[in-house]
DNA sequence: CTTTAATCTACTAATCCGATAGGGTAATAG
DNA sequence: CTATTACCCTATCGGATTAGTAGATTAAAG
């Protein structure tokens, strides 16, 4: 399952791009356009920032705003950013791998190589996906 | 993130699977060489059993078998009645779909409509694959 | 009929994680 | 200086996951 954070992320991220100009947008804003939690959307930016997807300026008129072209924001940095591992097991994870404690032959595992499908097809899809193909889909 | 019910889950009906003959097998002997805890593996096997994907014999020599032909026993099938939904939000779930609350307008989601690729694509995996696939690969 | 070997059922517990709320701090513009 | 806004830390609440415990039930074997 897709995280509400992820979720929201991604509706932030789309939110700032489809801006005319790259002004900061105020949390409180996209709060509000697009039903987030301000709180919690106040942590999703925070780290989308601290990961360099976003700038930030504090005091009036300040807010948060794109730090890289759109068409430069693989959907795979931000899902890891914001979901994690993109596999649906950590041992078929690129980013994030881990040996399962069960297994004594990965290669011998019916759920590893059924995994490895399932995260190279859904890799591909957000490797092919920029923040800027989301806007316009 | 899969859970370890689905995967212990598979596990199991691969392992079943792999028997020469259909005789009931023993949770414990599963258990053992899975390494799997017995009494989680024991309630799978039941949420299995009662979903029609295995049966029992209590009792002397008893335990549990398959009830079809490995090569009937889709991915899909055993996906969702362990794991529930294969998408990743309800939004865009064939078969536990659910209104996001914060979405006025689905079509307009950029999330909805990257979900939905993935879905698809994941989707078709596991039709595509069949537990026979899975003992062979 | 008794023993034994299994599954079945129900209850409980620990742990973790997602999601959110609260309150205070720091920087910036006017 | 004051208002505004991002920043940061903490606590909480609920629910799902992953088991563990105790006993009931069923069926085969002798």
């Amino acid at each position: 399952m897709l995280s509400r954070k992820t979720k929201y992320g991604i509706k932030a991220l789309t939110y700032l791009a489809k801006q005319e100009n790259n002004n900061p947008v105020q949390i409180a804003t996209i709060s509000k356009c697009e039903n987030i939690s301000l709180k919690f959307l106040e942590s999703i930016l925070l780290t989308l920032r601290k990961n360099g997807f976003l700038g930030s300026k504090k005091g009036k008129g300040g807010g948060y705003y794109l730090l890289k072209d759109p068409q430069e924001i693989q959907m795979t940095a931000v899902m890891r950013v914001l979901e994690g591992p993109i596999a649906m097991i950590p041992c078929v994870s690129l980013n994030f791998y881990e040996k399962c404690d069960d297994c004594p032959d990965e290669n011998a595992c019916s759920v590893h190589k059924l995994m490895i499908q399932v995260r190279d097809n859904t890799l591909q899809i957000f490797r092919n996906t920029s923040l800027a193909d989301l806007c316009n889909l």
